[in-house]
DNA sequence: TTAAAAAATGTAAGCGCTTACATTCAGCTC
DNA sequence: GAGCTGAATGTAAGCGCTTACATTTTTTAA
């Protein structure tokens, strides 16, 4: 009985096929497709298996294969709670169906999402999620020669033929606006990400405009400030609108973290919430509860929008559902901090 | 001159030398240490390179060269802001030295962790980062065995051999449980996450057991109550302690997310912090600065920890600084949520 | 001019796994 | 008990790339 090992290290499956005394297919049928071992055979390479420590190589696999059983995500950040979130919901639902997740993050900028989304599929990704629609045509037609299966998620848009599994950003903050302008506020300011290339924050924008021209209010009377994620830069942003426009009687924030900022500039600033301005978030994370006052917020279900679009790209991978399309609800979370305009 | 392609896709690096008049060998060299190739081969390879759109095969790479250029990393969760941080910094670094990440959480439980550093070593991972020192000797025994570089992170201390980077957990509990002791706490509570397979936060208890006893405390004499992680689970622990303990007037909790969980039982108990009660956390996340009081916190350097544990990792994969450990340092970061005792 | 050294390129042997196809061997049927 | 069937297992051919070593070509030096 000769050994293949170069007895140099880690076990291969000759290593285990030797050992159990089968042969390599057998032990790789063990491992993949169980049931078309028999039974004794089975307890033998399964104990020869544990017996050295086998872990099947890598590469090999995925050459033999054709495939990594590896499914990639580029997210902005995972400091932002929201994508930690849903990410970690999407890599547990993956592990459940035996793929793992490679992760890169994109910093809010598309040259480096598109470095990221390339170096992934170079790194043998089955497939991959991408959040939001808007990114340059390259990376699509990169992915599409390279016939690496895509998800959108955290935006849905009927319209976009991609697949995609998110909510209806517009739709939802027009909700909130709705609530906001029912509280009598007028002169409503927002405080948003940089729209350029952030089809969310862009539409969420769009949505309180939307609530305006159905309210009877000029959509164009809005006042916009851009500003990169933070706390301290929602402060600064809040100062800016009470500077450009101190009528504002409504903050709408695109996400939480903004609103938390926009708070805190307003105690500093000696203005109390909601008495002399309401402040409005988006995402309903950890935080909207914690502030002072809590935020009201539009709810996103984070989470199950990871699961689902791990189960979607699962489907996808398979060949199933191609092009399929899934919105997920979101609902209005009211709390101290929106009240009636102060008139 | 034949063709090697199959016709049916993509094109290999055959293909490739094929269509440029050379052998493999040098469409690889051009492909990965052109300066060993004649320029006027290179430009034609190059060449042929883009004409056929070609890409190296994943598997087929990792397989010959025996390297992924992937890198793994298993956290107890993304939702926790701290590994979130530590992660995203982690990934920007390995990012930088153009290595991929893996990542698969454990959701605090040795046995899944177990099953996912199988999972990623099985995928490929050159070398792995894991999050404290605690548990079964079986991983480490698989991970020596298939000799994937291991880098503990979170945890510090110098008696142990592996490589880590982290800080001492205990020393700076008893720094922070000092500061709570000079200001006249005799009975001090502590709430804990569960520390039979986490050293962090057993170390923190510790901690504050040498604090007492240094000052001149029985170290026995401390209410310990572990709970899992969450806010929720502070809040119930916060009315355990109440209820077991009333006499206690300083509550440490072993991370933010726990204190900010008494902080708000202790509101709606009604009781004032800090007048009635004490509470500290530890991390300094940002909710720490949100709470309201603001929480009396360890600072802790996590986005520093990231990139230095990707760093570090980098060395070990070169073969350099086998062995090496690195402490960073955590500052106390003192605010109200802690005064000095009722009488 | 020519031998030796250096540079450029080619040859081909793996890397460890999957899988199509071949073989073996019970358990049946007649 | 011959012949057949199907389950269990084995054999061996790749998968596409890297790289040690061999070979050819160019440069250098005497």
């Amino acid at each position: 009985m000769t050994n293949n090992t170069k007895d140099n290290g880690v076990p291969t499956l000759a290593d285990v096929a030797n050992y159990a005394n089968v042969s390599t297919a057998t032990v790789s049928r063990c491992l993949n497709s169980p049931e078309r071992v028999g039974g004794n055979t089975r307890k033998r390479v399964m104990k020869a298996v544990r017996d050295l420590g086998y872990a099947p190589n890598f590469g090999a696999q995925a050459l033999a294969a054709r495939q990594t059983n590896t499914v990639a995500a580029v997210i902005p950040t995972m400091e932002n709670a929201v994508f930690a979130r849903g990410l970690q919901a999407f890599q547990e639902e993956l592990g459940r169906h035996g793929k793992t997740l490679l992760v890169a993050s994109s910093a809010y900028n598309a040259e480096l999402e598109e470095q990221q989304v390339r170096a992934l599929v170079a790194r043998g990704a089955d497939g991959i999620l991408l959040i939001g629609y808007d990114r340059t045509p390259e990376i699509y037609e990169f992915l599409a020669k390279q016939k690496v299966p895509t998800l959108i998620a955290w935006s849905f848009n009927p319209e976009e033929p991609r697949p995609a599994v998110g909510f209806n950003n517009r739709a939802a903050m027009a909700d909130l606006a709705r609530q906001v302008i029912g509280q009598g506020h007028e002169n409503i300011a927002c405080i948003s990400a940089p729209t350029a290339s952030n089809d969310r924050a862009r539409e969420r924008v769009e949505g309180i405009r939307d609530a305006k021209a159905k309210a009877g209010q000029d959509p164009k009377n809005l006042t916009v400030i851009e500003t990169p994620y933070g706390i301290e830069t929602g402060e600064t942003a809040f100062r800016q609108v009470m500077t450009n426009a101190p009528q504002t009687t409504a903050i709408m924030c695109v996400n939480d973290v903004l609103a938390v900022g926009a708070l805190r500039a307003a105690r500093e600033m000696g203005m109390k919430v909601p008495n002399d301005i309401s402040v409005t978030g988006f995402d309903d994370i950890e935080i909207a509860t914690l502030a002072e006052p809590p935020l009201t917020t539009v709810h996103v279900p984070h989470r199950e929008m990871g699961r689902c679009a791990a189960d979607m790209l699962i489907q996808i991978l398979k060949g199933d559902l191609i092009g399929h399309n899934l919105e997920l609800a979101t609902e209005i979370r009211i709390r101290q901090s929106l009240g009636p305009a102060p008139h």
